[in-house]
DNA sequence: TTTGAAAATTCCTGGTT
DNA sequence: AACCAGGAATTTTCAAA
């Protein structure tokens, strides 16, 4: 075994009866497994086996619903980037970050900063509190905000398998 | 009616009960009304009503699954910032851009950088492509790739409702 | 192993109060 | 909004490929 393979371990990649099964869910989490076996051509009891085991291995975590934010009154978004004391555990950044509803997603990147936080406020008033919490953290050295002007493409769902040889 | 009515207008808040309701779907969006109705004290045949009217208000877009992208093949995401030219229209950017699977977000941005896209690609290999053919389209100047290193919070789904007064 | 068919249970979804 | 009833969907069991 090569001393990499675990940084590049691949999973299995998914049986196509799975994947059609996880497409259907994607577009229609509620729809009746007849439904979804009419689709990829197998019984209701058969696709529901399929999910169980899938529900099981983790492939998929769960079942949600698709919602408008600016129908709930999350009307602005933006990117906050967090420089951060040299000595920040994720584990401190993570549990500091998560206790705020606004954040959507965190992440440590590579670069000069340390830490993108994507955030969904009610406006810009919202936003500049939110922001101004976010600079007061601790581990905090500084912030660069970047406002979302217009969502282009939002495709939270993630695809089935990675496209073959793209390019 | 003040000039700006339009740019700030904030949509009725969600009745306690729907918000209740959407938070249950957004744990598990196969629960049944019966369950759900449960938690919020409701008839089942009530929680359909009112999860229907809320499909036809628009507030819930759907119903997906939540899946694991690592098990998926899909093991690394960045940020790509585009610098486009110019005259660029948003129409233009988001029909080139919607082209690539590995996109998850485009959204044009305030400040330097025009556009951000968060891609999701099987390894570092595939990201380096999809970096060169972004790079490569007609509109964009120049790219900057940061990688995420660690989700430290993915919280996709939309919270109910802004929350109140934070800080 | 995984499937399809059938049975029992539970759920959905109208109409009514 | 709750209740009720008829029709569907779910889920377990069982037998076959």
């Amino acid at each position: 075994m090569s001393a990499d393979a675990d940084l590049a371990a691949a999973p299995d990649p998914l049986d196509p009866l799975d994947a059609a099964i996880v497409r259907e869910l994607a577009l229609d989490a509620r729809a009746t497994y007849a439904e979804i076996g009419k689709v990829v051509a197998l019984s209701a009891p058969a696709v529901k086996r399929r999910v169980d085991r899938l529900l099981d291995r983790g492939v998929i975590r769960g079942f949600t619903v698709r919602l408008d934010p600016a129908a709930l009154g999350w009307q602005t978004e933006a990117f906050v980037e967090l420089f951060c004391h040299g000595s920040t555990s994720p584990a401190t950044m993570r549990a500091a970050i998560a206790r705020y509803p606004e954040v959507v997603t965190a992440s440590t990147v590579t670069g000069d900063v340390d830490l993108v936080v994507q955030v969904r406020t009610s406006d810009m008033r919202h936003l500049e509190r939110v922001v101004e919490r976010l600079a007061a953290e601790p581990f905090v050295a500084r912030t660069r905000s970047t406002v979302v002007l217009s969502a282009l493409v939002r495709r939270p769902d993630v695809p089935p398998a990675p496209a073959s040889s793209p390019g």
